[in-house]
RNA sequence: GGCUAGGUAGCUUAGUUGGUUAAAGCACAUCACUCAUAAAGAUGAGAUCGAGAGUUCGAAUCUCUCCCUAGCCA
């Protein structure tokens, strides 16, 4: 028996010290359309997402918050499982870094790397920031506080574990590069890589006590960063499968800002685990709100809910993908999504929609004629050149426009409304252009709007339309 | 300071290896229409393609210098 083609996609994990944003939403939805365009194609998908939950900020926002950390910990994560919900992603699991199956493979790797001799203890001097969670170069401090933060940075000498990134696994990651996508991203790892020939994967206790022991070594917690690349792996253990079942065929999706860490150390920990690394790493922009960097001080955060209760959780996650650049930075603003909604949801697929179903009805035998002819299409050859294909989301939302055009064109130009009996018999519905294209491009929008696509099926189905989207007034 | 990406009509963007009047959508103006969610259609106006220099018969596209934006690294 032929075996399933495989298709496993994953997103970050977000980090719990904040409350879900669009940024988050996007790389979620991204990973959705993918995930339901590989089901389109009849491929067995697992698609993975979760929150990171270990790290000296957890601890510090849950104290803050006056709570036991992990009683918080569980409280933010499942804003983010709500989230899922939320929008229609379709998951396959939540992965949470506090699982004990998480942490219990997180310590036999640690205790493989050990075999390998790929972790050294050494001493290290440096300035550390809590902010950043990192050490900073004396450029990055200035009168000993964090450029970032603003925070006095502390001066720390300690013991610390290593990751060795030795030459063979430099020379591997070098030839694993053309999975990174956009190319020009690749360029930039180059330059990072030389600089590093080992990276520090521990800390003392005392100074990081919310994390994953070390094995052996009970004086030293592990960086956050270990422990989080790893839920890629850990994810599968916990929705119960076998990681050779899963680990194939791998898309993962980041953001911009936590590349090095996924083109560094997760190729080196694979690496070490004799794990293949993936087949494809794609890389994600922010999202700015009119022109800005969002954030809280600036009270400019854009949440999914708010998106939601404006337009609905299809048009969001259409509009994410028309109006924003995906591999990009990009900016977000109400008018132009409420520009492109009406323009293209409303005025566009949604009026196509009602104006086509008006017109059938008018088709003796109409129902059944266009039933029995939409049983008829078959969707094979749309999915295959689908720019989805090419993980190109604004090609083929591009396409599915051309596609609408030409469908109210025809009708415009042929004037259906006008016919008489006799001109209606002489069309045979499969002739009946606006109806193809309106069925090729909701073939494209699938991934993209799941739910809006059943509802245009079903209304052709009954021949009886209903606003798919409403407009919006003001 | 080094590196990466970008700077194209009011806005958001396309422009493959250099080649005839620089493309699309939104917004705008005019005309026409009424099957449809006060929608759809046609026409038009709107761009010295960041600045300058160079290579070339010919550059938004190649080279150099500079300016601005975002980011990565030291």
């Amino acid at each position: 028996m032929e075996t399933m083609q495989k298709y496993y996609i994953s997103t970050s994990i977000a980090y719990i010290n904040a409350e879900p944003h669009i940024g988050f939403l996007l790389e979620l939805v991204s990973a959705d359309i993918l995930a339901r365009y590989h089901q389109q194609l009849g491929e067995e998908v697992f698609f993975l997402t979760g929150t990171d939950e270990h790290g000296a900020k957890v601890a510090q926002a849950a104290e803050k918050a006056g709570q036991e950390t992990q009683k918080y910990a569980d409280q933010v994560s499942e804003k983010f499982r709500e989230l899922t919900k939320e929008y229609n992603i379709g998951i396959s699991e939540f992965i949470r870094t506090t699982d004990p199956k998480h942490i219990e493979y997180v310590q036999n790797a640690w205790k493989k790397l050990a075999e390998k001799k790929v972790l050294e203890k050494r001493s290290y001097t440096g300035h550390y920031c809590t902010g950043c969670e990192a050490f900073k170069t004396e450029r990055e401090i200035v009168d000993g506080k964090c450029t970032i933060h603003e925070t006095p940075v502390e001066k720390i000498v300690e013991e610390n574990w290593f990751l060795v990134i030795s030459p063979e696994v430099k020379a591997k990651i070098k030839e694993w590069l053309p999975a990174v996508y956009p190319a020009h991203k690749q360029n930039e790892i180059l330059n990072i890589l030389d600089e590093y020939d080992s990276i520090s994967v521990s800390r003392p206790k005392e100074t990081l006590k919310w994390g994953i022991e070390v094995p052996n070594d009970p004086d030293q917690v592990m960086y956050v960063w270990v422990d989080a690349l790893l839920n890629y792996v850990t994810g599968i253990l916990v929705a119960g499968k076998k990681i050779e079942d899963v680990w194939q065929n791998q898309t993962q999706i980041i953001g911009k800002d936590i590349l090095k860490f996924h083109a560094i150390i997760w190729p080196a920990l694979l690496i070490a685990l004799d794990l293949p690394l993936p087949k494809q790493l794609l890389v994600h922009g922010f999202v700015n709100v009119e022109g800005k960097k969002m954030s809280k001080s600036l009270g400019n955060v854009i949440t999914p809910t708010q998106l939601r209760e404006r337009y609905g959780v299809d048009a969001t996650r259409y509009l994410l993908f028309r109006q924003l650049n995906f591999y990009d930075d990009s900016s977000f603003s109400w008018s132009e999504f409420d520009a492109i909604y009406n323009g293209e949801l409303a005025n566009g697929i949604g009026n196509l929609t009602a104006r086509l179903i008006g017109l059938l009805n008018r088709l003796p035998n109409g129902q059944e004629k266009v039933v029995q002819y939409l049983k008829s299409l078959d969707s094979e050859p749309i999915k295959n050149i689908s720019p989805l294909k090419q993980v190109d989301y604004s090609a083929t939302l591009q396409q599915v426009n051309e596609l609408l055009k030409e469908g109210d064109g025809w009708i415009s130009d042929q004037k259906p409304w006008t016919w008489t009996e006799e001109d209606w018999s002489k069309y045979d519905v499969a002739s009946f252009k606006p109806l193809t294209k309106l069925f090729e491009a909701s073939v494209l929008l699938h991934p993209f709007i799941p739910n809006t696509v059943e509802s245009i099926r079903d209304q052709l189905h009954s021949l009886k339309s209903d606003p798919l989207f409403p407009r919006l007034t003001k």
